[in-house]
DNA sequence: GACCAATATACCCATTGAGGAATATACAAC
DNA sequence: GTTGTATATTCCTCAATGGGTATATTGGTC
């Protein structure tokens, strides 16, 4: 777990300085995506992806949503101006790095085999019900 | 030491994760300081302050400047893209924290003291001779 | 019920990092 | 040279973290 006395801003910055962390956020900053699918963009094994969202989410910078088998995660909706400050950061430095770029493109290509009717996961319909947590 | 193999933005996060190095570095935005008076003004152990500066310069988010038993510490003067965005971020976010503006306010008044008359370190020759790592 | 897929957790190990006490270094004044 | 001041380093302990293997949980399908 860890104590969680520090200031808001020592614990995001704790999240942001893990390179898979900082890759999962850039991820999600382009909408929500489940497990499955940001394991399959960062091609990391399954423990260490859940691993790193649970610390996420334990400091606040991830949330989850589930449907099923499937854990849907996404920003927060409310963030601290902290947080915002710092995503909005990350967003302009993850331009310049090319391994950022590549996931992106990467979630690019997903979402067009999605769209091709390649399967689906989560289901359609918890997308259809829960539009605004919609990614793929 | 360390293994420094991550990649810019994570060795910046590293840094950024601890709150004394948060404190100092809010510190070095307002201009160059000497140990001591970054010590005098966080009210921190002599060893404390030392290390976190150590740690800040291998990592290059802070350099040195030496005069006779003093080191001025500042920002370095050319800084990464990455850099610059995350410590503007970090002046931001640093108003609304309490205690960083704390430091700030006990920084201006060390200055005003030292206008006044107070006895300096460091002196005051190195100073004129390095006017632009004069933050005293 | 049995079985499978998606995700989380437990346990272990190695590394890092923070903090303190004591000591060392570097430089200045005498 | 001695002494004193500013700063750094060494050695220690302890807590946190990252990664892996194995196992558990949860919610489907049959």
């Amino acid at each position: 777990m860890g104590i969680l006395v520090d200031m808001k801003l020592v614990r995001i910055y704790q999240c942001l300085c893990d390179r898979t962390r900082l890759r999962i956020l850039n991820l999600l900053m382009h909408g929500p995506l489940c497990v499955c699918h940001i394991q399959e963009i960062l091609r990391e094994p399954q423990v260490k992806v859940s691993k790193h969202l649970r610390y996420l989410r334990a400091r606040g910078l991830v949330e989850v949503g589930k449907s099923g088998h499937w854990r849907i995660y996404h920003l927060p909706a409310r963030r601290s101006s902290e947080l915002d400050a710092n995503l909005r950061c990350l967003q302009d430095c993850a331009l310049e790095d090319a391994e950022f770029r590549a996931d992106v493109a990467k979630l690019g290509k997903l979402r067009n085999k999605i769209k091709d009717g390649a399967p689906l996961c989560p289901p359609r319909s918890f997308l259809t019900r829960n539009p605004a947590l919609c990614g793929c």
